[in-house]
DNA sequence: GTGGCTGCAAAATGTTTGCACGGAT
DNA sequence: ATCCGTGCAAACATTTTGCAGCCAC
């Protein structure tokens, strides 16, 4: 577990301000406004180590930016190739996914991302 | 449609050749081994193109690196987080996945990406 | 007091771009 | 003949590292 610094304090509610999945420039940039003086080494270094401790979530999304989501609460994300939006997902029958990938294959399985790919309802027009 | 020439062909075979979920780097390193002349650059943008062409598939994974798969057979993936080995999944249930996700929420969906984590057989012990 | 955390700057890594030439259509 | 594709080198973006001082434990 990291230590509880003043910076990762700012970082967590910087994060969680932001309520979406912010690269980390953002997340720097947001931080940023009220605490010009946090290094964004410092980010990269807090948010992984936030998302190590299980208090944040990396999230994974095809423009091969880090991205992080505030929120633990599970959920997949849909990514509009067109307009390049994200939208959260909440699709039920995937509640135990995670234990069917272990049954058939005996992996230990910790957690899964889903990433749907096409076009919002905006762009499909 | 991109257009057929000489380095596409080879750098198509060799994606192929390798079987597995190469980076551009590992590609390129492919391709070089009999066509030294084949720039990194014209990997980059053959692999594009050729994922766009749908003839391959581009591939997400937590390390953030561009990654191609020459199947274009639908399936999933495990990353162990221990050894970082990638193996190739099947689950059933999710076959009518996209087609669930477009009719709850409207949208059109092309592809989904789904990443497991946790350790495999070996790192769990 | 100690060892992890910070900020800075520099380095490393990965990807994109501009351009002149050549080849596919 | 046209225009896309190629190779090269330079530019760019993102992430990592080394290090001296500081702070949480």
């Amino acid at each position: 577990m990291g230590r509880n610094t003043v910076q990762r304090q700012i970082i967590l509610t910087g994060l969680q301000k932001l309520n979406s999945h912010p690269t980390i420039d953002e997340v720097y940039a947001e931080v940023s406004k009220e605490h010009p003086s946090i290094s964004k080494t410092t980010v990269y270094r807090n948010l992984r180590q936030l998302a190590n401790d299980g208090m944040i979530r990396q999230v994974l999304l095809p423009d091969g930016l880090e991205r992080y989501d505030g929120t633990t609460v599970e959920h997949h994300h849909f990514n509009c190739t067109k307009c390049n939006g994200i939208l959260d997902l909440e699709i039920d029958v995937l509640d135990d996914i995670d234990d069917k990938v272990q049954k058939k294959y005996g992996f230990r399985v910790e957690r899964h991302d889903l990433v749907f790919s096409g076009l919002c309802l905006n762009c499909k027009e």
